[in-house]
DNA sequence: GCACAATCGAGAATTTTTTCTTTATTAAAA
DNA sequence: TTTTAATAAAGAAAAAATTCTCGATTGTGC
């Protein structure tokens, strides 16, 4: 099991493979920017630099069928990627505690989408209580649970110091909230139902670290 | 193979239990904080949700011994896991793109290691250039190249625009560079021996996303 | 229209990772 | 001191993921 989260089993897509699936979903944008109609598999791993059936294989989750010969169809399968992803529902979202990585998440709102909407930030600093983030207000941490009740977020998206992260869990978790996004290195300690996904950039550090030590031998 | 970069085998770890070292880490820290002195790897599995068996294989790999019916040390094993993991090197890396997210990453400089040191921080907006942020100032993109020369830093953080990223990591890579941390979607097409740790975080969202839409049916 | 080359798709084989089992060690209890 | 229970370690088994193989399909060129 990953630390990534609550261990659940996805009878369709294994995680490596969902963790592959942006990554094609975003080539495929590029591509289809250019004016690509169709693309095959080879072409696709020669770019992303995997092997060829491994896309193949990752691509058969979405349904979407290929042609020998020519390939997928660009926006067949942008589509079919994203309505798998989930990315082209609205996913609303509450962000807690928009402080320097919250504020960037908040930000990078109206430039590109990330799969999912953060419609409202909660924090306990009265110097950013009011300000607005990207097109995002910054509201007082008590008005997440009046809010919570009346938009029925399911998201939560956690960038609170770590000793708090824990408290604000819960009052996510009491607020409705299904699923966390986990940007803290708290381990929470919530219900079983209730969806953690941990993102520690530590992680990336520690692959990056160690292919490097041991490239330099 | 995954998408957080270049394929290189580890003859030690593999990289699941590579990328749960760093939550052993951070738990460890904290219960040694607490005052523990041993830890064994039941409680440890409690703790975090997994498997004890897989701790102690994960937890193998530090070299590090555990005694029956006692555990580990945890100063020992904190000092191992460090060590295996590079955290404990100052590992000096340059970022380039002093935006949204490149603010946050510099403010985090500060508070808590993130297992590598940045230690200089470029752009080209004239705004931004001049301030600083954190303790780290931030540097007008050209000076990268003399810097680079002077400094050997090796680890390069890339949070500029999509549409700029081969650029800048090119140039990382002509001022001696040997791996970036990728924080853009961009598909980064660099020499084979730059290792190149992409960080998408749609990756978390994908399976957020995912198993949220499971147990919701 | 027919041969040919490319490539998808499905399943087999291989490799990697996780989980289970067994054994040996250790500290505490009797 | 001896017994007992907990637990690490090592290896086996199982599960998961990746890579390989081969047959089927499709467009291209002859
Ligand atoms: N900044 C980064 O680049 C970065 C990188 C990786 C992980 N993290 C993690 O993200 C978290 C936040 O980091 P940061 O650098 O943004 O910290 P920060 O201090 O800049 O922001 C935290 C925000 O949370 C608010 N807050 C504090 N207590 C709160 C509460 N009880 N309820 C609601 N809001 C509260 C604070 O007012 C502040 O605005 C930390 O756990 C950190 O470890 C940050
Ligand atoms: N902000 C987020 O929360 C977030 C989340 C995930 C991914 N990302 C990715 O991180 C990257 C940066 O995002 P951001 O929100 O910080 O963007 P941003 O626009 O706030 O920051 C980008 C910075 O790069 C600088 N820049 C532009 N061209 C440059 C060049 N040629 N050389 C050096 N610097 C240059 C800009 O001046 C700006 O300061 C993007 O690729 C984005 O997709 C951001």
């Amino acid at each position: 099991m990953s630390f990534s989260g609550k261990l659940r089993k996805h009878k369709n897509a294994p995680e490596p493979t969902l963790r592959r699936l942006p990554v094609y979903l975003y080539f495929l944008e590029k591509v289809r920017e250019e004016g690509t109609i169709n693309i095959s598999a080879p072409v696709i791993g020669k770019n992303l630099k995997c092997d060829p059936t491994q896309v193949v294989k990752d691509l058969s989750v979405t349904g979407i069928k290929g042609k020998p010969r020519v390939g997928y169809n660009t926006y067949e399968l942008i589509h079919a990627l994203e309505e798998y992803l989930g990315f082209n529902r609205t996913n609303e979202a509450f962000l807690v505690g928009a402080g320097n990585l919250g504020s960037a998440l908040l930000a990078y709102q109206d430039n590109q989408s990330l799969g999912i909407k953060l419609i409202a930030a909660f924090d306990v600093d009265t110097e950013i209580i009011g300000t607005s983030i990207g097109s995002i207000h910054v509201l007082e941490y008590n008005k997440m649970f009046h809010l919570a009740n009346r938009l029925n977020v399911e998201i939560g998206v956690l960038t609170t110091p770590n000793h708090v992260a824990q408290k604000v869990a819960e009052d996510m978790v009491n607020c409705g909230i299904k699923a966390i996004w986990n940007f803290t290195s708290a381990i929470l300690d919530l219900p079983d139902n209730i969806i953690v996904q941990n993102t520690s950039l530590s992680t990336s550090v520690a692959v990056l670290l160690r292919r490097l030590n041991d490239s330099e031998k």
